[in-house]
DNA sequence: CTTGACCTTCCAGTGCGGTGGAAGGTCAAG
DNA sequence: CTTGACCTTCCACCGCACTGGAAGGTCAAG
């Protein structure tokens, strides 16, 4: 299948399979005699795995290693297992962070929401931030 | 104040301030006779200002926009207000996404916990994501 | 034979918040 | 007078995942 086909058939562009290439995700694919892309429809399963893999927040990076281990013949589930969890750990971390910082910033906003220009220093901006 | 000096008292950079200032959240300083940045004191002030709005989450183009609300010789507080407003309600669906996010990856995460390579599908890359 | 959709490569830019480094001027201490 | 820390401007680059556009080749339909 040409480009615009898988681009269409994945739900994606020719511009990021041309990346996606360039970035070592997909294999470089045979060319047709005058120099077009041929994929094989296999290629729709890896650019599927790539989508599961960045909805699971991984960077394009990591599902690369991914790759490359099932490329080399290995089975990568042992791999898959410790990013997915060290990404629960990390989203613990941010989601604890974001939730600290959504206090913070509410008791702002209400602090703010029945302002007093006047017992403002300008020298400071606002008070109430 | 030099802008060694400026940098070591507000835990930043000399580099950083020259970008501040040329990203229009600083005003360009009296110069010495020798071109040397002289700021004043009062500078200090307006640098916690944009840490603590950057600590909150805002963007240094919408800490700008309140310092040149304040420059213009307004208050501020009402722009201050709407933008920890929708800050709030920017890290509540931030906060949402990722715990629904977390819930996914983690069912993921333990269903690898016991991988069964044989039962994998290689051009599916792994089941386990 | 032309039109228009598709393909190719290559180079450059996006947003965000800086960071790095080169080439050169200035200042205080010794 | 020299050394070393500090300052100046300017231009380029970081990560991340693309995206835009130019200049040119290919293919099928009419």
């Amino acid at each position: 299948m040409r480009i615009g086909e898988l681009a269409q058939a994945s739900g994606t562009t020719t511009k990021t399979l041309r990346y996606y290439e360039q970035a070592g995700l997909l294999p470089a694919p045979e060319r047709t005699i005058t120099g077009y892309r041929d994929y094989e429809p296999a290629t729709l399963q890896r650019l599927n795995f790539i989508r599961r893999g960045q909805a699971a927040g991984l960077t394009l990076a990591q599902i690369r290693e991914v790759l490359h281990v099932r490329d080399a013949g290995g089975a990568p589930c042992h791999h898959v297992r410790e990013l997915l969890d060290s990404r629960v750990h990390q989203l613990d971390r941010q989601i604890a962070h974001l939730q600290a910082l959504r206090e913070t910033v509410t008791e702002l906003r209400d602090a703010a929401a029945e302002p007093d220009p006047g017992a403002c220093d300008p020298t400071a901006v606002c008070r109430y931030l």
